[in-house]
DNA sequence: CTCGCTTGTAACCATTATGTAACCAAATCT
DNA sequence: AGATTTGGTTACATAATGGTTACAAGCGAG
């Protein structure tokens, strides 16, 4: 999948070399001459990066940067700024940039640096996913969500549930949850599973309507 | 890799001579009659050097280059003119040439020259961002912005946070920093990391207001 | 060498998670 | 149906874990 760039830039000559360039690295553009509907074709389309003259006629480029952050839209943007010396001295103003070249630059180094921000970007979502029904898990950032809804879970109930849904389809005992879920062998007795196990349902399923987990009466627990 | 040279001359024998002298110190040459088609070529190639004419039939060589220069492209330049006036020499640097030879010139020093221009520019002077949220790393000169605010960290601070920023969304572990932050296996005991992440919290979030930083309890910690 | 900053450690506090027990409800058996 | 067995529910004590603070050793800049 072509990854979709973006350009903001005030220099139609610019903006047409940029392009002609990205699209023969294989990249998708949209050339923008100022912000004005720039938000408009964030909305609509899928955006993997913005390139952005960092002086606009219309407005500063951090100012846009924080105006999309604030919409919840993060995006990496890549400044281009003009290698002015007034901007030289407010260098660390440059803020909500995930990188930003002075102008004159090379072409083959910003497209280094494309490059690095998209792979930097894309690795986030390099998420470890285990599902169950609209169950979610997120091993990596440990991390669950039922339908749309992100719930929290202890470590215990966390490993419970991972356990629960990695054996899927068949009934656990008790002795298999102590031992895998608890880690020591039978120095438990009583209701500590039953406990746990009440806990868990409580937080995935609080209205009872769903029935996640069933009980094997005289075995154990599972999940169909 | 070789470097490649592009020259523009309007003496059709001259850039003959020229490229059969460059190619055979093992550079790649493009040559040109006019500026015409120099813009494309530079869009296209990567070129790490330009020879120049100052008195082209069709534009002006520091004309072309301030042209050149405000499309964002850096590559240096190197004069040719057959004018020979210290006047002229100093003018051609002011308008933005890495350097200037005065025809008729000795091959042997143009050589000379082309490596020092080449050697100068490989130089690059561009940072190395990583942004979470309002923080932006600094890589290159270690400096730390929290939206317009700078702030300081410690080495140690500066590298706990780049780690967690570097790893976002997934949860790292006690070993896992202490591998990767301290470089030591398991060195350390008690509250070591614990202390150390708080003292960040404290400077990047000193009213608690932001909570970049997530405690997975039984596990580590995490940005989210 | 000294001063100040950094940072590991320990002691202590606060919070959260969880094992256990007591009790209740439901299923199973006779 | 009543007894018995098994699981569910609740409350609580405490263990586990992380946060906070203070302090001293280490380290580097001057």
């Amino acid at each position: 999948m072509k990854a979709q760039i973006l350009i903001v830039e005030d220099d139609a000559d610019l903006i047409e070399l940029l392009e002609y360039r990205l699209q023969k690295e294989g990249y998708e553009t949209l050339g923008f001459l100022s912000t004005k509907n720039v938000k408009r074709a964030l909305a609509e389309e899928h955006v993997d990066l913005i390139l952005m003259d960092r002086s606009l006629p219309d407005i500063e480029g951090s100012e846009f940067i924080a105006m999309m952050r604030e919409k919840g839209l993060d995006t990496p943007v890549i400044f281009l700024s003009a290698k002015d010396s007034k901007y030289q001295v407010e260098e660390g103003f440059i803020r909500g940039a995930d990188d930003y070249m002075t102008k004159p630059f090379e072409m083959s180094e910003l497209l280094l640096r494309i490059e690095a921000v998209l792979r930097r970007t894309k690795k986030s979502i390099h998420s470890n996913l285990v599902t169950y029904r609209d169950i979610q898990l997120d091993l990596s950032s440990r991390t669950i969500h039922i339908g749309a809804q992100e719930i929290e879970l202890t470590k215990l109930e966390f490993d419970l549930l991972h356990t629960l849904i990695a054996h899927q389809g068949s009934v656990l005992k008790r002795d298999f949850l102590l031992k895998n879920v608890w880690g020591r062998g039978g120095s438990f007795q009583g209701r500590t599973v039953n406990v746990a196990i009440n806990r868990l349902k409580e937080k995935i399923d609080p209205d009872k309507s769903k029935n996640y987990i069933k009980t094997i009466r005289g075995i154990g627990y599972t999940l169909f």
